[in-house]
DNA sequence: TTGACATATAACTATATAGACATATAATCG
DNA sequence: CGATTATATGTCTATATAGTTATATGTCAA
């Protein structure tokens, strides 16, 4: 078995750092492709794949404007990712890590010891 | 030019399903690699080889006793994808779309009319 | 030492890319 | 219509898998 799809959820699509990019280029608003395209430095076909691919899993949307394709942000395919990595928070943060809070207070008795 | 390595960032590891669900056991403690096999139900060998993806973009660390290899959780290589998806909670959070917030108000005020 | 147990690795298959280049489709303008 | 502009698609290459099966490595026990 290969790899699943890109196109398979927004965890696989947002994989690829250029469509990540696309995304965070989307989030100032509205652009049709040779924008991305200019802004980003890519090929137009490269551009039009990823958008190809963040439309299947629903990052984007687009809007027909005469000869041009307005492609818009959709940020709720996202919510996923969130919801689980949110989970993790504790092990990076010492805000909610309650292990450390224990040795550092644990810490600070032995230094009013000595 | 092929995708990424799976090995090139958590973005990528953490992109396929079946690693996550490893993390999520890992979470609740350390585990020697047969207690996965044993309660995810997949072959050894797979085991092994998302454990060893795993290894290599930090998310979990591994610790011999024994003849067994207790593996533990490290999240701190998901924080930049905390930190980059959660500059989209807006599209997708009503508590943050102000837009929503507007409308929200304007509905009930214009309920008050009536 | 021999054997049983725990884990890692090798070989193999099928498949899905990312990216480049060339070309097709489609809409607008003169 | 013919030319130009905007975008999508087809083809080709190199490569990286996820999963299976068989085997190697390493550790403990008797």
């Amino acid at each position: 078995m290969a790899r699943a799809a890109t196109t398979t959820d927004a965890f696989n699509a947002v994989a690829e750092p250029r469509r990540r990019q696309i995304l965070d280029l989307l989030a100032g608003g509205e652009r049709p492709v040779n924008d991305v395209v200019a802004v980003l430095g890519m090929t137009q076909p490269l551009v039009s794949k990823h958008l190809k691919v963040l439309r299947e899993v629903g990052l984007v949307t687009v809007r027909d404007i005469g000869r041009q394709r307005m492609y818009s942000l959709n940020g709720q395919p996202l919510k996923p990712i969130h919801d689980w990595v949110r989970g993790y928070e504790a092990s990076w943060s010492r805000r909610f890590d309650r292990l450390d809070d224990v040795l550092e207070e644990l810490q600070e008795l032995k230094e009013k010891e000595d």
